[in-house]
DNA sequence: CCCATTTCTTGAACCGGATTAAGTTTTTCT
DNA sequence: AGAAAAACTTAATCCGGTTCAAGAAATGGG
């Protein structure tokens, strides 16, 4: 059980048996459907979750009532409302499962015991959020520096197989354009490559 | 010698006299007059930087030529290119002071040579990771939400003595707009102050 | 297998904010 | 203090992408 998860620890820090035991004997199971969720605005976050196998989104609903993606989670990442989750304090956002999935998780009691019991994992954390930070700066980055089409042509030559597997609509939101833009900027590739030698005029 | 430096740790783990002297001899210090860069694309970041006091930023240079500034740091935050810093690559970031600063930092060796020998620091930065990380997605959501208008405003009522600090055109870059448009929310919110009634009409 | 729901597409009208260009004010340096 | 550089403002024009509306295609659950 959870053979993953430890190999993906095992990629950043050494866990001996006693320790790979502590941590399975704290970890939860849970297997969500596709729309299930796992976090509403308004509640406390209560688990750090982490993707077996699925897909996650983590949104919040703007001020014009829409669903705005904020991150997805899939194989091998883990996703929770950190600030909710450390303080206590209700979550702004919504989780939920794109796909059916099967999740690990940790409840706070957990996580802050294992933290303690086992150094390694706050090195393992630490790796892993210098990671997203970077990761979410490099986003930044692209949402400053290039045009929306010019965003999604970059993301789905970075991430052709993550293109496939969401829908559009969701893909949109996370890039911060409309579904109808989209539509188009796919309209174009697919003239475009119909009749090659256009682009050259 | 690095107090606030010190206080800073110590507000999120303990450090027993040692591990602060320890910590206090590999700390290395620099003073920086405006303008003057800690690190230019294509180069190496080697160290990880503490403002004591001042303020950084950390840019690109987009595809038209032009500065847009990722990130900011002020007294008491850490900031460096972690990704070229840890795999010794080629950065694609511009690290420059907006104000004479003093700094502390750490050089690579430093950096490792503490976390093995202090496993606190791996809990300080872990820390330190997740909040940067929760904040970056947070500043994500303004992009995706707000208008630029709103995201100003935002700002400047979060953080107005930020607002006073750099100059507008930096402000503008770090918000994802131009400075022309900078000028006109502030001269239309000097027109509202001078005629208060105006905007309820 | 079929109906309901979800997802995707297309086009016309519109708008938030960029671009360009010129002038003004403020800061800095000697 | 005076000149040069840096920072800010204003206004006209333009465009990338949204909004709205309606229909078409795909998916899935009973």
């Amino acid at each position: 059980m959870y053979e993953n998860l430890l190999a993906h620890i095992r990629k950043y820090v050494n866990l001996d048996d006693a320790e790979a035991a502590l941590l399975q004997s704290r970890l939860q199971h849970q297997q969500v459907k596709k729309k299930q969720h796992l976090l509403k605005e308004g509640r406390v976050c209560t688990a750090n979750y982490f993707v077996l196998n699925g897909c996650l989104r983590l949104y919040v609903i703007n001020n014009k009532g829409a669903e705005q993606i904020i991150q997805f989670a899939i194989d091998n990442w883990w996703m929770s409302d950190y600030d909710s989750f450390d303080r206590h304090r209700p979550s702004g956002f919504h989780i939920q499962a794109v796909e059916n999935s099967e999740l690990a998780f940790l409840d706070k009691a957990a996580q802050t015991e294992l933290l303690n019991k086992i150094p390694q994992l706050e090195s393992y954390f630490r790796v892993l959020f210098q990671r997203a930070y970077t990761a979410s700066l490099m986003r930044l980055q692209y949402m400053f520096c290039l045009t929306k089409e010019e965003r999604y042509i970059h993301f789905s030559n970075n991430f052709p197989e993550f293109v496939q597997r969401v829908p559009q609509y969701m893909l949109a939101s996370f890039l911060g354009f409309t579904p109808e833009f989209l539509s188009k900027i796919r309209a174009k590739a697919v003239a475009a490559k119909r009749q090659p030698s256009s682009r050259r005029r």
